[in-house]
RNA sequence: GGCCCGGUGGCUCAGCUGGUUAGAGCGCCGCCCUGUCACGGCGGAGGUCGUGGGUUCGAAUCCCAUCCGGGUCGCCA
């Protein structure tokens, strides 16, 4: 039986009920989230977003009548309080923010009855998260989501002011645009007017954002819901929500420097960290050579080197292989692991060969200064000698080696750095380490594809300096590009964009297409530019990548309020679902056979 | 699409080299209890061991297939 709130107004959340209140008369309403009936005395924990406050219930106070419904209140019922605020004359709870005060109940109303949820409502779940999505709006109740929910809505708030001051207007782009077939999967969606015609949902705001500037909206923002039609990752959604922006009138430099500023804000009100100004930069050339990767995790060391050249004379045939087909020898020093048992040591040369390593040579020095290693037998005592002196290799230390083209060769010690990095627990979450990755190449070759490929998108600006190779030796071309990492995660990316249409249609000529083919598919962008185009450059963050970090999550569906599953389906609503043929008729597309018959 | 991990009362798990009636903690239900806050005491209910097939005298346990969830590689301009 559920009761109505007629006359009643909730006077404060939970956690807003202080000592200061005492004496006073407050009505609060909330979850239960534990009854102790003690016989006499009832203590009822009321939980809203706030946090937990005790009411306490006895007869003398509430009367027969709401004494009664006090008894019957089970976990997850909704009920609104009236009552005085006391200091508690039995012990304070050091747990709770409201431990020292308690509500004297002197009405009750149960506003709404529940079942036994299927799972206990609490921090910490335990539970799996298969049950916890198919009840979504029941984890969502639990207080260390709802902490991440609100972090992230404050984030927002934080975003907007601060962009708005800095000169930003907000302007939305459509969801429902035109498929371009570069880049990730689009989503489809048909087209009821035009049969056999579809939009696709954006993947990002890029061409509209891009117009906006040519229309002279100088600078824009929108945190824009972006799709993507590919498989999920723990830090990966099939939709998902970006910080984009575009600046006219700038630089690379005009717009690290008011993303940076936003950054410090950010997380100087959420985390109360003190981001200390300029952020360290790096040019991806750099960043590959010295840590494997184009968002290098800077919380440790452990850098790799390149030993070509001492090892250029070697008789070790995986070595000597490597060097003769252009690829090079590089290694880490794992401090302190050379007693790594030779079960761990396999156990990562399999996990080198997940990411193409045909294996991983080791060199161990040992406390007396031996060596133990995986090819001695190819290699003199001296050259083994020169080679550990080479990677700083001191008593103790085990030394990493592969061997391959660059880029196995990177991905592989990439990888097992911060693999080493996890096993020796070195990636801690309170350490905030921000790197600006810039320089990229602006192509990327496709071997599936046989041709050069954009790395960031066909328009991003390349470097002046590089312009001149672009016939010559497209690949070693740079580009105005630049990534946002922190700890080793690409929080968001960016370029400065082209706006001269030469460099453009010579772009395009680079990546394959035709004149036909860019028009058809770019075409209302390449007319805008023809009629008086700023220079301009954006950025855009993964919004849900950086409330992650912000709240030390594991997973993006901690910090989304309805996630999807590993097939982007979702478990609560169960979409996707077929729908009723008279819609799809309507959409002028048919029913396969092999559905409608069994 | 490949590889790896998991699925046992409502929840979290144990059991898994095959062998009586599948256990525990929490939760739930009933009774008792006036200072609890991981409340306590007494009693009780509750399980197609994800699903289907196979091996066997006998399967939660072994085999095959399949479904569901997670991680990862491919993929993600």
């Amino acid at each position: 039986m559920a009761e109505s709130m007629l006359g009643l107004k909730r006077s404060h959340r939970c956690t807003e009920v202080t000592a200061a209140c005492a004496g006073n008369e407050v009505t609060v309403m909330g979850w239960v989230q534990k009854s102790r009936n003690k016989g006499g005395i009832i203590f009822v924990d009321l939980r809203d977003r706030s946090g937990i406050l005790q009411i306490i219930f006895e007869e003398s106070d509430c009367g027969a009548e709401n004494f009664a419904k006090a008894e019957k209140l089970r976990s997850e019922f909704v009920i609104a309080v009236t009552g005085v605020v006391e200091n508690r004359s039995g012990g304070v709870n050091e747990n709770l923010a409201t431990g020292a005060i308690e509500v004297r109940a002197k009405s009750l109303r149960i506003l709404s009855e529940s079942e036994t949820p299927p799972f206990p409502v609490e921090e910490n779940s335990k539970t799996k998260e298969e049950l916890r999505l198919k009840y979504r709006y029941l984890d969502l109740r639990r207080p260390d989501i709802q902490k991440n929910i609100m972090i992230r809505s404050q984030v927002a708030t934080l975003t907007r002011a601060f962009l708005a001051e800095e000169g930003f207007l907000e302007i939305e782009t459509p969801t429902l645009i035109k498929s371009t077939p570069e880049g990730a999967r689009d989503y489809l969606v048909p087209s009821r007017v035009h049969p056999g015609s579809f939009y696709a949902l954006p993947q990002s705001p890029q061409l509209f954002k891009q117009l906006l500037m040519c229309s002279g909206y100088d600078r824009y923002f929108q945190l824009a819901r972006c799709y993507r039609d590919e498989d999920l990752r723990a830090d990966r959604q099939p939709e998902f929500t970006q910080i984009d922006m575009e600046l006219s009138f700038v630089d690379v430099e005009d717009v690290l420097a008011v993303n940076e500023r936003l950054l410090k804000k950010l997380f100087k009100e959420i985390c109360n960290f003190d981001l200390e100004l300029p952020i360290t930069r790096m040019t991806w050339r750099e960043a590959m050579d010295r840590f494997g990767s184009d968002k290098p995790d800077m919380r440790f060391g452990m850098e790799l080197k390149n030993v070509s050249e001492v090892v250029r004379d070697t008789e070790f045939a995986v070595f000597k292989g490597a060097l003769e087909n252009g690829g090079s020898v590089r290694g880490i020093n794992a401090k302190g692991q050379a007693a790594m048992p030779r079960k761990k040591i396999d156990a990562l040369v399999d996990y080198a060969k997940g990411f193409g390593a045909k294996g991983l040579a080791y060199l161990a020095v040992n406390e007396d200064g031996t060596y133990k290693c995986s090819f001695s037998k190819f290699m003199s005592e001296e050259e083994l000698k020169t080679l550990a002196d080479a990677m700083d290799g001191q008593p103790g230390d085990l030394l990493l080696f592969a061997a391959d083209r660059d880029k196995v060769v990177f991905d592989v010690l990439g990888n097992l750095r911060l693999e080493l990095a996890r096993q020796l627990e070195l990636l801690k979450k309170d350490v905030f380490k921000f790197l600006w990755v810039t320089e990229f190449p602006l192509l990327e070759y496709s071997e599936e594809q046989g041709r050069f490929t954009a790395m960031h998108h066909p328009f991003t600006m390349p470097m002046e300096e590089d312009w001149a190779l672009i016939d010559t030796n497209p690949g070693a071309v740079r580009a105005k590009a630049y990534d946002i990492v922190l700890n080793g995660t690409e929080l968001g990316g960016g370029s400065v964009r082209i706006h001269q249409g030469d460099i453009q249609s010579k772009m395009f000529e680079v990546l394959g297409f035709t004149k036909e083919q860019a028009n058809e598919q770019f075409g209302f962008l390449l007319d805008a530019f023809k009629y008086g185009v700023p220079p301009h450059a954006g950025l855009a963050y993964g919004l849900d990548r950086v409330i992650m970090l912000m709240v030390g999550a594991d997973s993006i569906r901690d910090v989304i309020a309805f996630p999807k599953v590993k097939d982007a389906s979702c478990l609560m609503s169960e979409a996707p679902a077929p729908v009723d043929p008279k819609q799809l008729e309507d959409l002028g597309i048919k029913v396969s056979e092999e559905t409608d018959s069994e």
